[in-house]
RNA sequence: UGGGGCGUAGCCAAGCGGUAAGGCAUCGGGUUUUGAUCCCGUGUAUCGCAGGUUCGAAUCCUGCCGCCCCAGCCA
């Protein structure tokens, strides 16, 4: 009813800085770790850094959280970047690295030692759990905290000069060892790692800590609203800590936002780490994967991804969102966009007994059927065709329309047909069904306005190409697979089938990457990769919406309840 | 058993002391040469539970319950 939408949590917070004159401009920040490839969960994030900012005629900085060498790389980094790109935000030339700070960074640590608010740790790393304590039970302090200034400063100086192996030493924050949050007892800020580092090479041997380089990244970048996920919510009295203590001229604000998690798939990186390393799909960007560059080959549409997070909303609570409310997105979109083509993905074949040997006509079909500015295309039709082998049945229930034996069907776009008869191999399977067609009915002439109850889609045999469909099915057999201890025991192994179908001539000439709908199956894609001039190869994006397919599944369910 | 969050319909989600928006799904019906689309219609929501304050509570207070996160030299 009201004309003003209402505003998410965050977006409220931040249109009340403007008003009140905190800030007069927004800036704001998707820092990924380029330690994998960008999903589903990212797709929020990044809309709402990027959108809030554009909102306010803000900007956003692309900022590689690259302070972990070793898991981090270039390919990552690409990745991130390439996928950022595609849904379409720009970063302009805020494009930064939290390694891009990196001296910055040991300045300010130097300053902490100076303030007596951090001290370089000898302890182990086990020794340090040790001393840490455990959620009910305060930790002790190090017999190194104490350490005066100037050897603290001796000592982490050596530590960037290499004089120590890793592990030898630790820079730790000095806040209270007996704090109820985990996360301010004397947390680690600094490591020794003789290790490259993907953006800074060489240059170092220590690296800072998240906790410690975040906050004050935002604040070199002058972030105005640090929007992070929930999970970092106890981590905030640490952030406020280090810019507590340094002062530094721009002071950021973080703000935490519940993850979305999509039912019947992963996002944590390791199990989507588990699908690639052990071949269970064929990369990141297999078109089963929640990454955007696996949604991205699938065929799903940019703006589909960007209403679907929309709608999913911006909130503290913990998400699961059904599948079908993305699928529903990607309908919706393609929908309006994709153009139709028909496409037999189970052939069977219909004789026409009374159509000529060797007559071919051209049939005058509509690209979309609520948009005539989008054209026509021509489809040609001759004695044989194809149909789909679920259009018929031979015992077939009261409801269903399609074609039976003497029964009437129209072939869309073309003549209605009668069957006469059905051939069976010696198994008893159909192989092909004898028909008779109707001349008066060829759409848009004679007495074509007859009505028969059902119509379906074809290709003819003689014109058809030969392709590879593959038909995706979600990955997983449970709603919430994240959380599954072994995601081997849940995968579904029907999550790729792949088909030899016959497509209408017109599909040859559409380009790699393309979309389209094939009439009454679904939305699929060209696949860009694995296409060749000899094999030409599509993906499922997703099925249309299919009430028949709906009805057959209720009366199944009552007759095994029944039973 | 410590700390931090979160609980509004199957899934999301508005609501900010004045009597429960909206979307998706579901279920009816209409149109249709895609069983699609489109169009209409459809919800008995103990607002986690129990008390309290108030003329009036999803909104304020108290207690309880449930779920999520935290003990990396990961982010």
């Amino acid at each position: 009813m009201s004309d003003t939408p209402s505003r998410d949590f965050i977006r409220q917070i931040i249109q009340d800085d403007l008003e009140s004159g905190k800030h007069d401009e927004i800036v704001t920040r998707f820092p990924p770790e380029p330690n994998g490839y960008l999903h589903i969960g990212h797709v929020m994030s990044i809309c709402l850094n990027f959108g809030v900012a554009e909102e306010n005629n803000g900007r956003t900085f692309l900022r590689l959280d690259d302070t972990n060498p070793g898991k981090e790389s270039k390919e990552y980094v690409d990745a991130i970047k390439r996928d950022v790109h595609w849904l379409g935000f720009d970063w302009g030339d805020r494009l930064t690295h939290a390694s891009d700070y990196f001296e910055q960074l040991y300045e300010s640590a130097l300053r902490l030692i100076e303030l007596g608010c951090a001290y370089v740790d000898s302890l182990s790393a086990d020794e340090i759990r040790d001393y840490r304590g455990t959620l009910t039970e305060a930790g002790r302090n190090s017999p190194y905290r104490d350490r005066g200034v100037e050897e603290n400063r001796d000592l982490f100086r050596r530590m960037r000069a290499g004089e120590f192996g890793d592990g030898e030493h630790v820079l730790r924050a000095k806040i209270d060892m007996s704090s109820p949050n985990m996360n301010l007892r004397d947390p680690a800020i600094y490591r020794i790692r003789h290790i490259p580092h993907q953006n800074a090479g060489d240059e170092w041997c220590i690296y800072p800590m998240y906790d410690f380089a975040h906050g004050l990244s935002d604040a070199y970048e002058h972030i105005t609203h640090s929007l992070c996920t929930l999970e970092f919510e106890d981590h905030r009295p640490l952030y406020d800590w280090f810019l507590d203590q340094l002062e530094p001229p721009h002071r950021p604000r973080q703000i935490e936002f519940s993850r979305l998690n999509l039912a019947f798939t992963v996002t944590s990186k390791r199990k989507l780490n588990t699908l690639v390393d052990e071949g269970i799909v064929s990369g990141w960007d297999d078109p089963r994967m929640p990454t955007i560059a696996g949604m991205r080959r699938r065929g799903y549409p940019v703006a589909a991804l960007r209403e679907f997070v929309t709608r999913a909303g911006v909130t503290k609570k913990d998400k699961l969102i059904e599948m079908g409310a993305l699928e529903n997105c990607v309908r919706e979109t393609l929908g309006d966009t994709a153009e139709r083509r028909m496409a037999v993905l189970k052939p069977l074949k219909v004789v026409l007994t009374n159509y000529p040997d060797d007559k071919v006509e051209m049939m005058q079909a509509m690209n979309h059927p609520a948009k005539p500015e989008l054209g026509t295309r021509e489809m040609p039709f001759s004695r044989e065709v194809w149909i789909e082998r679920d259009d018929f049945m031979e015992e077939a229930p009261r409801k269903f329309f399609r074609l039976k034996p003497g029964g009437e069907v129209r072939l869309r776009f073309a003549y209605i047909i009668r069957c006469d008869e059905v051939i069976k191999d010696e198994s008893g399977e159909v192989v092909e069904l004898r028909c008779s067609y109707d001349p008066d009915t060829r759409s848009g002439t004679g007495s074509s306005d007859r009505k028969v109850k059902g119509t379906i889609h074809w290709v003819s045999c003689q014109h058809a190409i030969d392709a590879g469909v593959r038909l995706y099915d979600r990955l997983f057999t449970v709603a919430n697979p994240n959380s599954a201890d072994d995601i081997h025991a849940v995968l579904n192994p029907e999550s790729l089938q792949t088909v030899d179908a016959k497509l209408e001539p017109a599909l040859g000439a559409l380009a790699a990457g393309q979309t389209v709908q094939f009439e009454r199956l679904g939305y699929f894609c060209h696949d860009e990769l694995d296409d060749s001039p000899t094999s030409r190869v599509f993906n499922r994006i997703v099925t249309l919406r299919d009430s028949w397919a709906r009805l057959e599944k209720q009366a199944m369910q009552q007759q095994t309840q029944a039973l």
